[in-house]
DNA sequence: CTCGATTACAGACCGACTGTCGGTCTAGGA
DNA sequence: TCCTAGACCGACAGTCGGTCTGTAATCGAG
């Protein structure tokens, strides 16, 4: 049992490559099905014997762009040992990534309308906002009873932040912002 | 041209409430058409007469809820002489707003995703966002090359909250939570 | 009042898409 | 060697958005 389930696993990732890129070109609604098939020479069988949807489908990619991030904003804190720096330096990492389309699209933008924002937001639970909450903790600058409600808050405006310079913000002044939002927030 | 007209005008709002309800209550996605047709008692014809495309039909049901919730924005914050109470009643009564659900799913849910985010930005920026920048430009509490951006990322804050009261968050707390978090971004 | 133009509405029809289902093939353990 | 499980195949059904042709009623000009 190595051969083929070396196989499948192949195909999963070749699979997932492919739908990660047409998904965020287009968009989940004008990225069919039949397209991924398609670009990958797969069969319709074979697809729906690995992924139980287009639903499915679209949750592992954004799984595995989630876990991606996670990994380089963990690498861009590495060695910081404030927190609030820490916290500083993570977001304006994030703000950074989020210029990638595959993110935006993926992960901003269709992710609450696809997975419906109770499971968006169980996935960016494990990720991103999961990474903040416990930073803006250690940083001590909030009072316990808003430390969940505000790392909810600064997450939306990073995030946002990240949105405008995907747009084609000037990304100087955005970080310059974002750090300056930060700074308020976390002085009382 | 009188008779006809009305005639259309009814047809147009009697859709567009149907939609509305139907858009709120299932998402975009899981509305077919052929369910507003049924429910409506209108044919095909009828509706693509009227609206080029379920796009559009989402962006007129869009637009209109957008058009009642400045309307009721700007009621809440009549009468407020210091922009920073005007803005801070302004973000409470959208966070009480967001807890319906037809403003929930369809303003920040579905309408990024459907419209595309240039044209829901767009939007935005005429309705709530262009009040929002107002009131924290006339707070004079932020520098003018942030104004704009902070903007921004208070709006996405507050809509965050909003989201997360009408997931049932502890709505008092929430309120609290952004008070707070107005605060100290407006004072620096 | 007459008549062409315009508008509201009707519903058959088309193409595209998602998801299902029975079946084939092959690797690898018993 | 045999047999099971998993990878893969492709025809097919059902749904849905959108188009197209046709009909009835209203409107405005003459």
């Amino acid at each position: 049992m190595n051969l083929k389930a070396e196989r499948g696993a192949a195909t999963r990732e070749k699979v997932l490559a492919i739908a990660t890129r047409l998904f965020a070109e287009r968009g989940y609604d004008d990225t069919s099905i039949e397209t991924v098939l398609q670009e990958s020479g797969l069969s319709r069988g074979a697809l729906y014997h690995h992924y139980a949807g287009k639903d499915a489908l679209f949750e592992a990619v954004l799984e595995a762009t989630e876990s991606a991030i996670g990994v380089k904003i963990a690498k861009a804190v590495r060695g910081i040992a404030d927190p609030a720096a820490a916290l500083l330096a993570g977001a304006l990492a994030w703000v950074r990534l989020a210029g990638d389309p595959v993110i935006r699209r993926i992960v901003l933008i269709d992710a609450p309308a696809v997975l419906g924002w109770e499971s968006w937001r169980a996935m960016e639970e494990r990720y991103s906002f999961g990474m903040l909450k416990a930073a803006l903790q250690a940083t001590g600058a909030v009072p316990d009873d808003f430390v969940d409600l505000h790392a909810h808050m600064l997450l939306a405006a990073v995030n946002e932040s990240a949105l405008l310079v995907a747009r084609g913000g000037d990304t100087a002044t955005a970080e310059a912002a974002v750090a300056e939002f930060l700074r308020r927030v976390l002085k009382p």
